[in-house]
DNA sequence: AAGAACTCCTGTTGGC
DNA sequence: TGCCAACAGGAGTTCT
């Protein structure tokens, strides 16, 4: 529970972030390098489900395949194979990758995969690939999810289709916003956090955005847009930090892999630090605000916000 | 129709 | 010290 952990321990480890876009970005960098042009040589799959049934023939329809290209859609990992079809990859919650290397940091029989002392019990897909890496998935909570989709059927499959502008793209501006939210009863927390609006938020980069653009997460989304629909300040405020907190922790996460020279590649989970989420109780960071950050209950998720700041 | 509530899961944490 | 309930949350599904 990130939250509650102390502040010796958030000193001494970080604080663990879940898999938000950011993340996923992060990950996506990581793995490209190993599966785009590497076929896969062998493909394990150790049970039936992960958050959904694996495709039918899961195994067979990848074993042999190359894979072309490796990109990513919101919080999804889209890995093109030979064959004219698409690898789906979510992280779910607790999802992650790791990346061994052959001659490198092979696994060996019986050796534990993690040093975090995991036995591997979590590990549920394995990918052998033609160029000697491994690349396993361990997902302890099981919210993550693979599928196998046709290529051309990728656009309109319902877990697409319904998606909104990726925030680092020409789409989300402050006139996306102010359209999509115009009217909006809902609070602005979960308006940033639904998927359809904006494509990759998450609990915590949504605290943050709403922290550095000085926005109370309990306004109404509506605040947002004029009457006519047009962007208000608000939304022309909060645009560019949404953009920039993203790509503050893209480039913090890019620093991880290029600090990465360990055996283990685990990819997945990142230590950043943040303005407010876990901060509940300590001194709003924002100079001569003096406010006290708070945590309150939105949608059964928690917000962190100042109420001196936030407005 | 929009929005809120519920659901899946397991590791970590805090209270007693 | 051990036991157990609460909590973390993405997003599909179900409810109001």
């Amino acid at each position: 529970m990130v939250a509650a952990r102390s502040d010796a321990a958030i000193e001494k480890d970080g604080l663990r972030t879940m898999p938000e876009l950011p993340e996923v970005e992060t990950v996506r960098r990581g793995l490209e390098g190993v599966l785009v042009d590497a076929r896969f040589e062998r493909v394990e799959q150790r049970r039936p489900d992960l958050r959904f049934p694996f495709p039918d023939r899961f195994v067979e329809r990848l074993t042999g395949k190359q894979i072309t290209t490796l990109g990513r859609r919101a919080k999804y990992l889209l890995a093109h194979v030979e064959g004219g079809e698409v690898l789906i990859m979510h992280l779910g919650m607790s999802g992650r990758f790791v990346i061994r290397h052959a001659g490198v940091n092979a696994q060996k029989p019986g050796e534990f995969l993690h040093e975090n002392g995991s036995d591997g019990r979590h590990d549920h897909v394995v990918f052998a690939m033609s160029n000697g890496a491994t690349i396993t998935y361990n997902d302890a909570r099981r919210f993550g999810f693979m599928l196998l989709v046709k290529d051309a059927e990728l656009a309109t499959h319902k877990l697409m289709a319904g998606i909104g502008v990726e925030p680092l793209g020409e789409g989300l501006t402050p006139g996306h916003l102010a359209e999509r939210c115009k009217g909006k009863q809902a609070n602005l927390k979960s308006a940033l956090l639904d998927q359809r609006i904006v494509a990759g938020l998450g609990n915590i980069y949504v605290c943050e955005a709403l922290y550095r653009a000085g926005l109370s997460p309990r306004r109404k989304a509506s605040v947002l847009a004029t009457r006519t629909g047009k962007a208000t300040s608000q939304a022309e405020r909060l645009v560019p930090e949404i953009k920039a907190v993203l790509e503050d922790a893209i480039e913090a996460g890019g620093s991880t892999l290029r600090d990465y020279h360990a055996p283990q590649g685990d990819l997945g989970y990142f230590q950043h630090s943040f303005a407010v989420y876990g901060r509940e109780g300590l001194e709003c960071a924002r100079p001569g605000c003096g406010g006290t950050i708070r945590r309150i209950k939105q949608g059964g998720r928690s917000t962190f916000f100042c109420p001196l700041c936030q407005r």
